[in-house]
DNA sequence: TTGATAAACGTAGGGACCCTACGTATATAA
DNA sequence: TTATATACGTAGGGTCCCTACGTTTATCAA
């Protein structure tokens, strides 16, 4: 009747759980390498020799799945972060940090479509990650910006959007070339001060305040 | 045993044809666009009263079907371009430009992932649309940044990839604000020309030429 | 060791969807 | 009115998503 030595008592998680996880991981993140965020998830759970039920059991949706594959990459980005903003000038710590996120683009290839799950993607609904790059990237652009006095305010995530947006290839193999240009693109526009967006008198109807 | 009057006698195209063309269109406008790009094809048949092996008939793949629905929007951005170019200055048509197609991506919400059809996306193997809008976007570019002497030099597509990107949300309804933050951003980092990459000394182990 | 039980497992199957094979209907032009 | 190119629909195999249900097993206490 009574079982509880102390108010937290919890077994210890079974073993053949955490190794069946661990190879649906394993199983996905080559999956989604190859086949595209869109891979089929019985694939993944036979590649892992468990059964779909026990995926499920273990991701309760797709997105669940991405993020596991993905989290540790994104801790790495968050410590880089800190990092960076420890040891270098603003500026130049978001630009290296930039640059990081091209090379994790880069190394999940046909993944930059999964990377919607990470950034906050189109389907808010059951993606239980808002954004779990969302802090860092807010914090580099902050205090690179807070010295440079720019005028155009963009949500620092639409920076990984945009990024992000460029990398949408699986042909073309000089996505990430254009990445880096894009990067500097978007720094250049961050740092200066002079530029207005000139509104012109004659056709106001394109944009109204 | 001979039938041909003349070298070319094609019969003209069955009525029925290019009614059932025209019903799948419309059918497939209205479900892309409240279900998104992935919209089922056999829901799309049935709503336009047409088998879905006529579906496929008409378009082999979804691609094709996606290239229909939006041929003419993306005829009226052609054109648009070229009316911008002979009555504004570079930088400024360039501008007005990006914001049409910001206003295109509103008018089709939940579509920007059907834009990477349009704009060359993942898929580029079967998709037989490689980026109609490539040759205005690259044109307005260059006329705008030949005046200004930029140094950072993207590929013209590129900046609408990196629009789109930011366009996707489904959830967030500033998304729009957001689009247009990003295009004055792009063309800020266009147009001026005192910025330098700045690679840092240190460690210069993220970049290699 | 052994037994109790929470925690994990797999099989099976309904339903949605993709895509194609095959035979049929019909709009056009002679 | 007839011939025929052109379009059509039904049917079905295959893949995949997701859940219901009963079974197995790893842990912990006795």
């Amino acid at each position: 009747m009574h079982q509880e030595p102390h108010s937290t008592s919890t077994r210890r998680p079974r073993a053949d759980g955490e190794r069946n996880r661990a190879r649906l991981i394993a199983a996905a993140k080559a999956a989604f390498a190859e086949r595209g965020a869109a891979a089929s998830l019985e694939g993944i759970a036979s590649e892992a020799n468990v059964s779909i039920a026990s995926l499920y059991r273990h991701f309760p949706t797709r997105d669940a799945l991405i993020e596991a594959v993905y989290r540790q990459e994104t801790d790495t980005l968050i410590d880089a972060a800190a990092k960076l903003m420890a040891e270098r000038e603003p500026i130049t710590a978001l630009r290296e940090w930039l640059l990081l996120f091209v090379e994790f683009l880069d190394a999940k290839h046909g993944m930059s479509e999964a990377l919607n799950t990470l950034i906050g993607g189109p389907n808010t609904l059951y993606s239980g990650t808002p954004g779990r790059l969302a802090p860092p990237i807010t914090t580099l652009v902050d205090r690179a910006t807070e010295t440079g006095g720019n005028r155009i305010e963009v949500e620092p995530i639409d920076l990984l959007r945009a990024i992000a947006g460029v990398a949408n290839h699986t042909a073309n193999t000089e996505w990430k070339q254009s990445a880096i240009r894009m990067v500097d693109l978007l720094l250049k526009g961050l740092q200066d001060k002079e530029y207005r967006p000139e509104t012109p008198e004659t056709s106001g109807d394109t944009v109204k305040p």
